[in-house]
DNA sequence: CCCTTAGTAAACAAGA
DNA sequence: GTCTTGTTTACTAAGG
C-alpha cells in the first residue's frame, strides 16, 4: 500500500525552478491570447446589396451620360465630363471594395480608358508615375492603413466636382463625429499629403482646397483605386489559399474536396448566387465573429489558432492556453468533436478544451466509461493530433487532472487502477448554472458574439457544418437545432456525449445520469470493489435503471427548457 | 485587488 | 535502474 502521500513533505524545491524540461519547449509563445475578435462582420446583408445595386444603376447611368458627353465633346477638361467620371470612380471604389470584380458594367480598365479618352489625362501608367511615392510611399510607411484608404479612396471625390463643397450627408455627419476617413491623428491621410490639420474643420477646408477635383487628385485617386484592387486581389488569392489549406486540413486525404467549391458558408451566399467569385474581400464572417466553437466549417479553428478569434480566450493552436469561458459556456466538448473529429484527428490543432473536459468525455466515451491512465493517454492521441506531440507536458497535465480534480475517481480493479467519472463531482465545480432568466442566457449569447447571428445565419452556420463534415453524418437534424444553442450551456455537458454518440464513430449512448454513478471517494477506491465487480459494475446498476429519456435529461441538465425559447 | 480555475513544470513515491 | 502511475506543490495567467 502506497505510505500516506508526500503531502507532509517539505519540499526544497525551489520556487523559481531553473531546470527547465527539454520538453517544455514547444512553441508555446507564452500564452498566446487569440486576436481580438473585433471583425464583426455579421450578415447586414441587404443595405449592402441595396448600396450594390444603386452603385450599379448609378455606374451604369454615369457611363451613358459620359459616353453621350464623350462623343460630341471637344473640350475634354469640361467639368460635365470630370464629373460624370468622378461618379464613375465613386461608384467603382466603394465596388471593388466590396467584392473583388467591379461590376460586369465597367472594369477599372473601361474606366481607365474612358477616363483616358474623355479628359486627357495621363494614362494611368502615366498616372501611377505620377503619384508615386504619393500613395504607395505613404503605404509603405503605414503599412496597415491600406485598406481604410481603399475604402476611403472614393469619399474626396464625393466632394465637389465643381471643385465647392457639397457637403452631403456623410460629411455632415462627419463634422458632427469628428471623424473622416481621410482625416486621422491630426493630420490628413489624403495619399502622400499628411498635411497637418488642427480640427475636422480645418481639415474640410483643406480637403477643399488642396484635393480638389483636378487632375492630380484624380490620378492619386485611381492609383489607390488601383493599390486597392492590387490587395483585392491579392488577398482573394490568400483567401482561396487559406480556404485550400483548411480544406485540406479538414478532409481525409481521401476525399479531397474541390478548392474552387467552397461550402457555402457565407450567410449571405444565398443571396450572392449570382457572384461568380467565391473568395470574396470578406469571404470568412466568422473569423473572429463569434465564438463558435472553431468549426462550424472545420477551418475555423483555424482561425481560432491562427486566425480564430475567440473572444479573447485562447488560442488553439499554439502553447499554454487559459480557457475559462470558452470551456464552460461557448464549446461543448462532444458536439464539437463530434463534427471535427476528422479535424482534430489530423490537425495539429489544440483543441478547445480543458483537460478535465477531455478526460471526462474520453472516460464517458468508453463503453464502461471508466479507462486507464494508458487508455486515456491512447484515446488523446487516437483523436487529436496535437496530443502526439510534446507527450511528456500533457501526459502530465492528464495525470495531474486526474488526481487534482475529485470528479476523477480512482477505482481498483482486477485489471488494475480505473478511472472513472464522478458526474456529481463533475458538475459542483462547474460556475452556477444560468437558470431561470432567459435574458440571462440571452445576454450571454450576444456577449459571445451570437447577438449579430441571426436565425438564418445560425440556420446556414448548421447547415455549412453538415455540408462541409464529409465526415459521417455528424450532425443529425435532430440535433442540428442544437447547434444553434449549444454554445449556451457548458462546454461539455453531458448531453452533447449524444451527439458524439449519434454519429456512430464512438460509445454507445448514454445519458447523463447513466453517467453518473456512485460516487467513489478517492480515499477508498479498494472498498468499492465488490467481491464480483467487474469494471462495469460500477456503472451497471446506474446504466440500467434510468428510463429518463436522455434528451429531456439534456436539457433539465444543459439547459432548462424554459430557457429553450 | 482578490479569488478561482486552468496549464505547466517538477519533485517525489510506489510499483512493475 | 528504468519506466509508469499517481500525488502534490508551486508558479503563472486569465477571467470574474
Amino acid at each position: 500500500m502506497m505510505v500516506e502521500s508526500a503531502s507532509e513533505t517539505i519540499r526544497t524545491t525551489p520556487s523559481n525552478q531553473n531546470g527547465v524540461s527539454s520538453l517544455s519547449s514547444q512553441s508555446d509563445g507564452g500564452g498566446g491570447r487569440e486576436g481580438g475578435s473585433n471583425g464583426d462582420t455579421n450578415g447586414e446583408i441587404s443595405p449592402v446589396d441595396l448600396l450594390h445595386l444603386q452603385q450599379q444603376q448609378a455606374l451604369q447611368a454615369a457611363r451613358q451620360f459620359l459616353l453621350q458627353q464623350a462623343s460630341g465633346l471637344n473640350s475634354p477638361g469640361s467639368n460635365e465630363v470630370k464629373q460624370s467620371v468622378l461618379i464613375i470612380y465613386n461608384v467603382c471604389a466603394p465596388l471593388s471594395f466590396k467584392s473583388v470584380s467591379l461590376p460586369a458594367a465597367m472594369c477599372p480598365s473601361d474606366l481607365q480608358q474612358l477616363w483616358k479618352d474623355v479628359s486627357g489625362v495621363p494614362s494611368s501608367e502615366e498616372a501611377l508615375k505620377q503619384a508615386e511615392g504619393l500613395d504607395l510611399s505613404t503605404n509603405s510607411s503605414n503599412s496597415t492603413s491600406a485598406f481604410p484608404k481603399a475604402a476611403s479612396a472614393h469619399l474626396p471625390l464625393h466632394s465637389l466636382p465643381n471643385g465647392q463643397s457639397h457637403t452631403p450627408k456623410r460629411d455632415s455627419h462627419e463634422e458632427h463625429t469628428g471623424s473622416h476617413p481621410l482625416y486621422g491623428h491630426g493630420e490628413c491621410k489624403w495619399p502622400g499629403c499628411e498635411a497637418l490639420c488642427e480640427d475636422m474643420g480645418q481639415f474640410i477646408k483643406h480637403l477643399n482646397n488642396e484635393h480638389a477635383l483636378d487632375d492630380r487628385s484624380t490620378a492619386q485617386c485611381r492609383v489607390q483605386m488601383q493599390v486597392v484592387q492590387q490587395l483585392e486581389i491579392q488577398l482573394a488569392k490568400e483567401s482561396e489559399r487559406l480556404q485550400a489549406m483548411m480544406t485540406h486540413l479538414h478532409m481525409r486525404p481521401s476525399e479531397p474536396k474541390p478548392f474552387n467549391q467552397p461550402v457555402s458558408t457565407h450567410p449571405k451566399s444565398s443571396d450572392m448566387t449570382s457572384d461568380p467569385k467565391p473568395n470574396r474581400v470578406f469571404p470568412t464572417p466568422h473569423f473572429g465573429c463569434h465564438p463558435i466553437t472553431p468549426l462550424r466549417q472545420g477551418p475555423s479553428v483555424i482561425s481560432s489558432s491562427s486566425l480564430h478569434t475567440h473572444s479573447h480566450s485562447h488560442t488553439h493552436a499554439v502553447g499554454p492556453i487559459r480557457r475559462r469561458n470558452s470551456d464552460k459556456y461557448c464549446t461543448p466538448i462532444a458536439s464539437e468533436l463530434a463534427q471535427n473529429c476528422e479535424f482534430y484527428k489530423n490537425a495539429d490543432v489544440r483543441p478547445p478544451f480543458t483537460y478535465a473536459s477531455l478526460i471526462r468525455h474520453a472516460i464517458l466515451e468508453s463503453p464502461d466509461r471508466q479507462l486507464t491512465l494508458n487508455e486515456i493517454y491512447n484515446w488523446f492521441t487516437r483523436k487529436f493530433a496535437y496530443f502526439r506531440r510534446n507527450t511528456a507536458t500533457w501526459k502530465n497535465a492528464v495525470r495531474h487532472n486526474l488526481s487534482l480534480h475529485k470528479c476523477f475517481v480512482r477505482v481498483e480493479n482486477v485489471k488494475g487502477a480505473v478511472w472513472t467519472v464522478d458526474e456529481v463531482e463533475y458538475q459542483k465545480r462547474r460556475p452556477p448554472k444560468m437558470t431561470g432568466s432567459p435574458t440571462l442566457v440571452k445576454n450571454m449569447i450576444s456577449g459571445l458574439g451570437f447577438g449579430s447571428l441571426n436565425a438564418s445565419y445560425q440556420a446556414a452556420l448548421a447547415e455549412s457544418s453538415l455540408s462541409l463534415l464529409n465526415s459521417p453524418p455528424l450532425v443529425t437534424p435532430q440535433s442540428a437545432p442544437s447547434l444553434n444553442m449549444l454554445h449556451v450551456g457548458h462546454d461539455d455537458v453531458s448531453s452533447t456525449v449524444e451527439q458524439v454518440n449519434s454519429n456512430g464513430s464512438c460509445s454507445p449512448t448514454l445519458s447523463p445520469q447513466q453517467y453518473s454513478h456512485p460516487v467513489h471517494v478517492k480515499e477508498e477506491p479498494t472498498e468499492v470493489v465488490e467481491e464480483d465487480s467487474r469494471p462495469v459494475s460500477l456503472l451497471a446498476g446506474v446504466t440500467h435503471s434510468l428510463p429518463l429519456p436522455s434528451d429531456e435529461r439534456d436539457l433539465e441538465e444543459d439547459l432548462p427548457t424554459e430557457e429553450l425559447e
